[in-house]
DNA sequence: TACTAAATGAAAAAGATTTTCAATTAGCAC
DNA sequence: GTGCTAATTGAAAATCTTTTTCATTTAGTA
């Protein structure tokens, strides 16, 4: 199931949110990204075509459309900016280079049956996960020699 | 393994890190706290003992024990502020209340085959991985009816 | 005890995100 | 089409978080 603009307005209507010609650029920049944006790069790419639009109002609108869950923020590691990436056609998760920050998608996860066991023993119902891995791309890997683990 | 002031002390020296009374109340700070904390809130329990301690003292302490691999941190959905956290005794993820915020850690993950499949398909040397569930806990069960997925 | 590089804290700077509020406008009723 | 109204917008200010600078202090060592 693709997100096209169409569908993207009609979750936008069927939630209460009117259609602005600034929500529409917003929106196709991101569709029309296939790299995870911030919101300060998705307001400099939609200045091209609005240049009146302000920032506030990309904040506002990534905010309507993760809550739609039409997007969504991605968490790297190291510096924990938000970053605000396009909701791809899958469930899917990254692969960070942590040097330069490449992202390589992947969609298999397999874990279900752990939120199923979680989900039993904790009694919480659980909606979504985020898994990342993080590591040395080819390119990076041959210039530093560190190696550690993210979790906690 | 435990990581007691004793040893966290050691592996400052073995970087080269000098031990100062900062440090040393931060280092306790952190280890005496289950939860998860901000470097503003490591600084608040922090200044009880030592009122006179800098917040920019919390960042690079935090920062040097982050790159020590003594704690290390956390990156919750919703609000992408970066939590810091203590590093707990054995490699582990997180089970979180997309409304309280309440953590639940949890040791299995059994990603180590997908980790070599995916480090074989794409040859990133994988360091590490962040693994997340969230979810509501049963106290916030039974106020909203949200149910959101975080992945992108 | 003296030396020196490392560490500290105040202050300023830099960034990111949110709040406020007056002006504008999308969607709807007529 | 016209007008109404609540939602939306953008500028500016306010908040927060994190980083940088720099003069002063101090831990570790000889
Ligand atoms: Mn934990
Ligand atoms: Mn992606
Ligand atoms: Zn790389
Ligand atoms: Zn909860």
């Amino acid at each position: 199931m693709v997100y096209t603009e169409k569908r993207i307005e009609h979750a936008l209507r069927q939630g209460g949110y009117k259609i602005t010609p600034q929500r529409r650029t917003i929106i196709n920049a991101v569709i029309n990204s296939h790299e995870h944006l911030t919101p300060a790069e998705i307001h400099g790419r939609v200045r091209r075509e609005n240049p009146g639009i302000g920032l506030v109002t990309i904040y506002r609108t990534l905010e309507i459309l993760a809550s739609l869950n039409l997007i969504c923020e991605m968490h790297a590691g190291g510096n924990c900016r938000s970053y605000l990436m396009r909701r791809p056609l899958e469930h899917h998760h990254h692969l960070i280079c942590s040097d330069c920050g490449t992202v390589i998608d992947f969609t298999d996860c397999n874990l279900g049956e752990l939120e199923r066991r979680l989900s039993k023993e904790t009694s919480f119902k659980i909606s979504g996960h985020l898994l990342e891995f993080v590591g040395q791309c080819r390119k990076c890997r041959g210039k530093t020699l560190v190696g550690q683990d993210i979790n906690a």
